[in-house]
RNA sequence: GGGAUCUUAGCUCAGCUGGGAGAGCAUCUGCCUUACAAGCAGAGGGUCAUAGGUUCGAGCCCUAUAGGUCCCACCA
């Protein structure tokens, strides 16, 4: 069967036909099979709101890699996808389309609205999921899930009613950080803090008694209205007969007390601060202390409410400017100066988010986070690169209650009960809920759970949790999960508190963290500054192969990268590279049959690079069970490049074009080129997996009879082993003699700029009978990659002329007769050079071995392969030497 | 305020347990050598941020300093 191949590798041709192929055919489902071990991934579940990003792209390669790895070792390898339902950015993306229609949510109501969220859901839910398929990823898609699919459902309710029933979920009254815009609560993890530039705007109160006024400094002046005390340090002299007294709240002409509290730091500002407990969370504490009133004076969307006529309605920027005039005008206001503040925004939409006193769920913490700090402390789980545990326990051990309540509809709603007539409330799974005291049909909690509720049970729900399922019993706790170390407190935290509580187990025994793909400049890539880089554009021109390449070389765990157009352009250029060695390796088994050569029939050469490809395996197998990814690759990539196509192709070429003269040669050279490169293929598919499998399929259909079985694919074919018998250390150290050979003579006919198609004669002048046998058996090797014409291999130099260049190798020594063409002079620099820099080794290797300190405290085989070295370093200056004074 | 992390060739970065400084890109030189010019061969280029220390030996370990990045907390 011989096929043309395109002389450059055109990944458009070929990715979408083997993803299907490989879909078709199942290849990425796993099953539970107890004859194998298993391995587990779960997908972080990308948001059905969300594009496929250059972060998606990273985070799912290096999950494919994985999973790739180890179904081919032969482990049940399951990779489970699915999407997130993400709660507010979903709602707020058909809030926005209804918005055209000129409907609020409101307008439609709970259920209608969304009836119309699952629509737009079924419509661009499933966008992402298609552009991962893009990238290769080999996630069992059987198995895709949905954060608010019924499984999922039932695992949240089932979680709800634990914790609630153990008291670890509670309902109260608290200050909460409120997006004003999205109109709900949010989580600690929810709020991005950054600087803002603001104000200061010193106020002063007028004492009750009118024994004069009291001043403070406040960022948000706005929120006077609500005061309901000023506060001062106990210990604070200046203040010391202030304590107890009042004041008279500016504009509102409220009566409020003058209160000790140690929160308010003397050296701050006028070490005299307002108490808002309505609108700020240290004022609230303050409040709780002190039995002071809540004031609540903005609306849900950051409006004066109604009880102050003259502000009423107006926004929180509005009202600070009228209020800041209305304070002037009672002549409150003393200055204003400029101040940068830390200011709280929502992490989905990025307004200022608002302290607002509310009636929400919180998940008590304290409890829970105690396990999963052990559970990292006695490495059941551990983080790849482990200092991320140190953020890991900094977040836990200093974490508040989480507030997972949220005022949307796009959710899993609370399993929470009301009585509207005796306020009785009841927790349960049901869908709906008779009153046990008074028997009338209960309401339901109109909030829905934050999103990260129900991605925190991800890594079991999806296996069928809370029912005993064989999935469950077989792939959980599952193995590895991938994520950026940006989503550590919002996600891995809650996964591995949750996953502990309620299934006893840490969910996953590894966390390796990547970092964030910037851009050139090593800028976040954002929509905002529109630097991001699509990677579907990526793949459109270069293939997702070489997106993949790009994504990983170079990358070490948990440090962000740049995104290079010029580094994809290298990754591309690789797999072209691997592209033309296997066509040049197909072009030759054209009409061949190949027969496995026997020992003695192979070369040295061939010996050599099944010895190297076979060192590969392990040092590749090595660092990919470290998540050493980038190592790994590199490995196989410089194997490929280097060892094989620049010294391993060039050297078997000669005998390719021999099948007639030399066919046992020949066989033995295709042979190992073909066995060789399938190797390659197999190490390298994990990372490149769309041109391994291209080139495996067809490469197996040469060299073989008629009607031979091949493997239907490179995915399920077996991952290369350190094999015992490709450990040829005596061909090794023989090809590496040649290989210094050939370079020292391509460096002397370059710079003695004898062009490629002088072609001359070699020899090799060795007392070494060994040696002599190893530069006679491969002359083969000069040929073509040393330009010789005729190689003589001889025991004494005597009879070399004088016009001669000479190549000095440990042991040896190559002589090139180039006669008009060498330059004595230029020759001889050349050669003192080369004895300076053996004078300086020989000194610095003579300085180690006279080191007693050396001798006595270096491992004994440091000092061995020292002695060699100097051994070494003495015989080639010896023949520097000799060959200098010959010159003159 | 606390913590993490980084500083290595012109650029971007590797360098995993301490034992002669690497890659890709860029630059320079020579080659269209029957797989590949998206290629081949060769070359130049680094007091590994600074200062100490441990060690026979430090890019790697320890301490301090400088600069960058990030995270957390936060003084109104």
């Amino acid at each position: 069967m011989s096929k043309e191949l395109s002389k450059t590798y055109d990944p458009k041709d070929i990715e979408d036909r083997l993803y299907e192929k490989w879909e078709k055919n199942g290849y990425f489902h796993a099953e539970v099979d107890r004859s194998k071990k298993p391995f587990t991934i779960v997908m972080p579940p990308p948001n059905i709101t969300g594009q496929l990003h250059m972060g998606h792209a990273l985070d799912n390669t290096m999950q494919d890699i994985l999973t790739r790895y180890k179904r081919m070792q032969g482990y049940s390898a399951l990779w489970l996808p699915g999407t997130d339902h993400a709660s507010i950015a979903t709602e707020a993306k058909v809030v926005e389309k209804i918005k055209e229609e000129g409907l609020t949510k409101e307008d439609l109501g709970r259920e209608k609205f969304l009836d119309r969220v699952w629509e737009w859901k079924d419509e661009y839910g499933g966008r992402i999921v298609k552009q991962l398929r893009k990238l290769g990823s080999s996630a069992d898609w059987e198995r895709e899930r949905f954060t608010m699919d019924e499984g999922c459902n039932a695992a949240v309710k089932e979680v709800f009613v634990n914790l609630y029933n153990k008291g670890l979920i509670y309902r109260g009254e608290r200050i909460i950080n409120w997006c004003p815009h999205c109109l709900t609560s949010l989580s600690d993890a929810e709020v991005e803090y950054e600087d803002q530039a603001g104000h200061f705007w010193h106020l002063r109160y007028p004492l009750s008694d009118g024994s004069g006024y009291i001043e403070m400094a406040t960022t948000r002046p706005e929120t006077m209205l609500g005061d309901s005390a000023v506060a001062v340090n106990p210990k604070d002299e200046r203040y010391k007969d202030f304590v107890g007294k009042t004041v008279i709240l500016p504009i509102v002409h409220r009566e409020i007390p003058i209160i000790a509290d140690d929160y308010v730091e003397m050296e701050f500002g006028t070490g005299v601060v307002k108490i808002t407990p309505a609108h700020d969370p240290n004022d609230f504490e303050v409040g709780l202390r002190h039995n002071l009133p809540v004031i609540n004076v903005l609306t849900e969307d950051a409006k004066i409410v109604e009880d102050y006529p003259q502000f009423a309605g107006m926004d929180r920027y509005e009202a600070r400017e009228a209020i800041v005039k209305a304070l002037e005008a009672e002549g409150a206001l003393v200055k204003i100066e400029d101040y940068s503040h830390n200011v709280g925004t929502c992490y989905r939409c990025g307004t200022t988010v608002e302290p607002r006193v509310s009636k929400q769920w919180f998940v008590k913490m304290e409890e829970l986070a105690k396990p999963a700090i052990e559970a990292v402390k006695n490495k059941e789980t551990r983080f790849v690169p482990d200092h991320f545990d140190k953020t890991y326990y900094h977040w836990l051990e200093n974490i508040r209650d989480w507030c997972i309540s949220r005022q949307l509809w796009w959710g899993h709603r609370i399993p929470a009960f009301y009585c509207d007539d005796c306020g009785e409330l009841v927790v349960t799974k049901e869908n709906s809920c008779r009153c046990p005291k008074c028997q009338k049909e209960m309401r339901q909690d109109p909030d829905t759970l934050d999103t990260w509720f129900s991605s925190a049970l991800w890594p079991f729900s999806t296996l069928g949790w809370p029912e005993k399922t064989e999935d469950l019993d077989y792939f959980y706790p599952t193995d590895v999960l991938v994520t950026g170390y940006d989503i550590i407190f919002f996600w891995v935290i809650r996964m591995m508190f949750s996953g502990i509580e309620h299934t006893g187990k840490a969910p996953f025994h590894t966390v390796l963290i990547h970092g964030l793909v910037r851009d050139s400049l090593g800028r976040k890539m954002s929509k905002s500054l529109g630097n991001g880089i699509d990677p579907l554009e990526v793949i459109d021109k270069y293939g997702a192969d070489a997106l993949r390449l790009t994504l990983i070389t170079g990358n070490a765990p948990g440090n962000d990268m740049r995104f290079y157009w010029e580094r994809v352009e290298a990754s591309r250029n690789f797999a072209n590279k691997v592209w033309n060695a296997s066509r040049f390796i197909m072009m030759n088994l054209e009409d061949v049959v190949l027969t496995t050569p026997s020992d003695k029939e192979l070369h040295a050469a061939d010996k050599w690079i099944l010895s190297k490809v076979n060192t590969l395996a392990k040092d590749v197998t090595e660092n990919m069970d470290k998540y050493e990814l980038g190592i790994a690759v590199s490995k196989v990539y410089d194997f490929i490049w280097d060892e094989f196509c620049d010294w391993y192709i060039e050297i078997a070429k000669v005998r390719t074009y021999k099948k007639e003269e030399d066919p046992a040669s020949a066989n033995a050279a295709l042979w190992t080129l073909k066995t060789v490169l399938l190797n390659a293929l197999k190490l390298l598919h994990p990372f490149m997996p769309f041109i391994t499998e291209e080139i495996f399929c067809s490469l197996q259909t040469y060299g073989i009879a008629e009607g031979e079985k091949t493997e239907e694919t490179i995915m399920l074919s077996s991952w290369p082993e350190y094999k015992a018998q490709w450990s040829f250390e005596k061909e090794e150290a023989a090809i590496e003699h040649c290989k210094d050979l050939v370079k020292g003579i391509r460096n002397v006919r370059t710079e003695m700029d004898v062009p490629p198609s002088r072609k001359a004669k070699l020899f090799i002048v060795s007392e070494d009978a060994g040696l002599r046998e190893v530069f006679e058996e491969n002359k083969e090797v000069y040929v073509n990659l040393a330009f010789t014409s005729e190689i003589v291999v001889e025991s004494d130099k005597s009879g070399i002329g004088e016009d001669a260049v000479s190549v000095v190798i440990p042991g040896a020594v190559a002589y090139l007769p180039l006669e008009d063409l060498v330059d004595f002079e230029k020759e001889k620099e050349r050669l003192t050079k080369e004895k300076e820099k053996l004078t300086k080794e020989l000194a610095r290797s003579k300085g180690m071995l006279s080191n007693e300190k050396f001798l006595a405290n270096a491992k004994p085989e440091k000092v061995e392969e020292e002695k060699a070295k100097m051994a070494k370093y003495e015989q080639m200056m010896a023949e520097v030497e000799a060959r200098l004074a010959q010159m003159k």
